[in-house]
DNA sequence: CGAAACAAAAGTGTATACACTTTACACCAT
DNA sequence: ATGGTGTAAAGTGTATACACTTTTGTTTCG
């Protein structure tokens, strides 16, 4: 089993919703999809389905699927979530940096720096959430990666409509602050560093916007 | 989108395999699922399709599903993610915990208790991984508990090849320490007896056993 | 007797067909 | 004009068909 047609479809759909080229509440019509990526609906079938499990795509029986909108509620459960994962998580990349691990870092921050300045909200947002999965990859421990990864794919989708330049210049001052940390085996300086990072994010929300629908083969192109 | 039959299989399935009726490495065909469940080969992939994501099966390109078995790297990483998890889980129970909430977790320890002295070995197991997902639910933050559920689905899956029933007696009492530290108010001695929880039950795994095969039919009927 | 090679059977991967549901739109009555 | 109704179009849900791959069993050769 598994096609990697299939795969391909979730990552194309994957980060176009992260990108916002799909916006919150589009309709993913299954046949129009399939004429993008020139396959059956089986195919784009399957893809949905695993974009549902990973809550970026939300599925109404009988009346298709639509990019998920997150509300207020579940946005600050994630991040609950995360504070709880990303905490330990950098407690345990303290116990075992090395050299490397810390130079992968710094590489991450400086292509951060670059992002900074270009007009792409979304690459933007994208790196940012990147460094906490680099982080999680070189934590050690697969199974935290994987998780925090499609944790953080859901917060991009409610980061994406309220992230502000300046707030995205803090979280990456907030970044070096980290690794700095990190790179002194400051465990407790650390973590209290990602949690307050963390909560600094969610702060900068704002949930009081509107979500316009949109077009696929647009934001597919 | 979203099929109720699709999901009824998920469920059928699930159960099945955490509760050891399907063994890992049993082979998943989809017509004889299909065939046992009366449907289509094509609801069946789309339930083994989502269990692959919850990690309860393992898909093979061209060569079909098979029930996961997971490797001892991988059962202590899903460990350490729990305990990342659920000792924050805990202490966010103490601060908003109630008395009907407690009243609830009493409800659970006794039907744990009532099912200490019957051979149901993995009713057993599945009844010590409904109290953490019951305090998840507790906790107030859904996120938390959907994932949670998903990674205790994934330790029965292990678990279960190795709990003795002493070791499940341990766990009970464990579990009544932890709800007295809830009852009570007291969040420091709740997060300490549950991340101790956690580890003992980890350390009650042998990873050293051989895995059968096993057939479909037999093991659904 | 054992191993390699081939053929048949079983099984997966993808597309398509068709029933049924929802949506869109025009038409009619008020 | 407006609101409701009926019909056509579009879309989803499930089954089936068919190509291609893997598995299995048999036959043949060493």
């Amino acid at each position: 089993m598994e096609s990697s047609s299939t795969q391909l479809i979730v990552q194309a759909l994957t980060k176009a919703i992260v990108e916002h080229r799909l916006q919150p509440g589009s309709k993913l019509a299954e046949q129009k999809l399939a004429d993008h990526f020139g396959v059956s609906r089986t195919l784009v079938r399957q893809a949905l389905l695993q974009l549902s499990q990973h809550q970026l795509v939300r599925l109404e029986p009988a009346r298709g699927a639509f990019v998920s909108a997150p509300s207020a509620v579940e946005a600050r459960q994630v991040f609950a979530v995360r504070r709880m994962l990303e905490s330990e998580m950098t407690r345990a990349f303290v116990r075992q940096a090395t050299a490397a691990k810390i130079r992968a870092l710094r590489e991450h921050l400086a292509q951060e720096k670059r992002a900074i300045d270009s007009e792409d909200a979304p690459g933007r947002t994208e790196l940012l959430g990147d460094f906490h999965v680099r982080l999680a990859e070189l934590s050690g421990n697969d199974v935290l990666a994987q998780l925090l990864s499609q944790l953080i794919s859901r917060c991009a989708l409610i980061t994406l409509m309220y992230q502000t330049r300046s707030a995205a210049e803090h979280s990456i001052d907030e970044h070096v602050d980290i690794v700095r940390a990190l790179a002194a085996r400051d465990e407790a300086l650390a973590v209290r560093l990602m949690n307050e990072h963390l909560l600094h994010v969610e702060e900068n929300l704002a949930f009081d916007r509107k979500v316009p629908s949109n077009d696929i083969s647009t934001a597919l192109s």
